[in-house]
DNA sequence: CTGTTAGCGCGTTCAG
DNA sequence: CTGAACGCGCTAACAG
């Protein structure tokens, strides 16, 4: 559709390829003066570098996949336009797949990236996903996983340490003294809701004066329902929520029940999304470094496809922090 | 770092290089039995088509780019994922790029689609990007619009009817008699706050009944700002936001003078934001079909792809709705 | 510092 | 229906 590119240009500036191609990628190895001339015909000609051709050459491409479960969950959202953001600064494009949790969605999704020869993939991998993980791997994909682990990865990883997050909440609802605590969670199938749980349990000092309440489903309506559970049974009025979405929930169980927030209980949920945490009343939470969590990612990934394999694996665990609003207010 | 890629199968499989190529692209003129034995020897040799092959010598990438202002606002995080999806769906991969609304940023993205030589581009602009669109256009990139308007753009577009939006909102609040009617609006210099705010003011039998506030940020906080002031001033308590941040905000601030929503006031917000929505007191607020705009955009931009010279530009304008909540009762 | 050259892996003519 | 050959636009040596 255009001319002939590099050629073109080269031609017109009375230069060679080669000289072309320098002025873009190795501009320090050209000339001042020419490369300025070079620069100019490009603008000139509207001269637009096919990346198809650098990539089918060069045999790598300046691509990042970026593999999430959802992006209506704000959680992942903050992540992938911290990635986002973070690998246009660097140069790179991302691809974006949305998993939705379904195995077979995801592996179309990885023979895409394989196809495509993307320099890297940052996934948060779905349970079964750890021996599909390789097929990318084959064909040169760097991967980094965030959030999850998977067991038989043996690569670069960023997470939050749940357990600490866990841990952090209750201290703060049993600041005011007393024993007794509501846990309300997902499923221990979910890792996080185990590690998040753990927290709890290890800090309590009493385990036997936590009470705990599972849904399957994590969403505002399991809250609603568990919320009311809670006024009904008579569990301690201090409850932690392992996400934002149970907590906010559950606020308006208990006051379908009568029961006033912070007034009659204390809840602290989990992720400090922004819409959650704003609504009538301020939910005190447990903050994750989500920006944070997807700029590391990139960093990582990068820096594996640069080093090679002088590369060492690592994983960076970062710690999360309690943000106290009136859901929850200090000494409860 | 892999075989030759497809001359390897070919040799494999004891056919040509254009036999293998036919079995991927073109299946029905290979014989069954040839196109059974090459597909064996694909899987049996772990065959990754390379796609930056194909592109350098199809001349197109099937690479759609997306281009949105941010993604941890739910709206966007929603079309956005929707377009993934169907994306995904028909074998394209999606460049995602977060333009932050920033012309440097936006036009760094444009030009790596450019380079990408992306078959399509679905884009929310920002204000002064008309003229930068042509230069995607020039190779052979066919563009989509989501939501905001370009004067300068004749292309397909996709968007929703916020005069409308505005109206429903407005009738719901008035349907119980009265004429009072308080508008809380972000800077008319954004088409959408212009537009519901027209559709508030067509269909008000009193112009002169409506207070308005104006706000430069639509979030939370300044929310209750005006929430506040609108309970110290004595302003209509039918209350009409053009986003939940903002609704969520006023009931706030309502409700730290003294006002609770629905008993003393109602309000109604603009978006159906899953989380702002589900706070203490669930809002009525006016939705948007957003998985539909995203899908439309989809289709719109491959049909134009497919269609190629015999394409009629269109644009799409979805009809919002009423979600009845909360926050404003029928009849309230 | 600049020019020459040889493919990267694949799609697409054309003959057979 | 299949096979042989050419070149898409560019990068990476290597010479000069």
């Amino acid at each position: 559709m255009k001319g002939i590119g590099l050629s073109r240009v080269a031609e017109a500036a009375g230069v060679s390829v080669a000289t072309v191609s320098n002025t873009i990628n190795r501009p320090h190895l050209v000339a001042t003066a020419t490369r300025e001339r070079v620069l100019q015909t490009m603008q000139r000609l509207d001269f637009v570098p096919n990346r198809a051709a650098a990539t089918l050459r060069s045999g790598s491409n300046k691509l990042l996949g970026v593999v999430v479960p959802e992006l209506v969950n704000p959680f992942y959202a903050a992540i992938t336009e911290a990635i986002a953001v973070a690998a246009g600064r660097r140069g790179y494009a991302v691809a974006l797949c949305v998993s939705h949790d379904d195995a077979a969605v995801e592996l179309s999704h990885f023979e895409m990236l394989a196809e495509q020869r993307a320099a890297g993939a940052i996934v948060v991998p779905y349970s079964a996903s750890g021996p599909r993980l390789r097929q990318l791997r084959m064909v040169g994909t760097h991967l980094v996983l965030v959030d999850r682990v998977v067991d038989q990865h043996d690569g670069c990883a960023v997470a939050v340490d749940d357990v600490a997050g866990g841990a952090l909440a209750t201290r703060h609802l049993l600041s005011a003294g007393g024993e007794g605590l509501t846990l309300v969670n997902g499923p221990v199938s979910i890792p996080q809701c185990r590690d998040r749980r753990r927290g709890v349990l290890d800090t309590a000092a009493d385990r036997s004066a936590v009470i705990e309440f599972t849904s399957p489903h994590m969403t505002v309506d399991e809250g609603v329902r568990i919320g009311r559970e809670i006024a009904d049974s008579g569990a301690p009025r201090r409850v932690f929520c392992t996400n934002d979405q149970l907590a906010l929930g559950v606020i308006r169980g208990l006051r379908d029940r009568g029961l006033r927030t912070p007034l009659d209980a204390s809840v602290v949920g989990y992720g400090d999304l922004a819409l959650a945490v704003e609504g009538d009343t301020s939910i005190t939470t447990v903050a994750q470094p989500k920006a944070a969590l997807g700029a590391e990612a990139v960093t990582k990934v990068l820096s594996e496809i640069d080093e090679g394999d002088a590369h060492r694996h690592s994983t960076m665990i970062f710690e999360p922090h309690l943000v106290v609003r009136e859901s929850a207010p200090l000494g409860s």
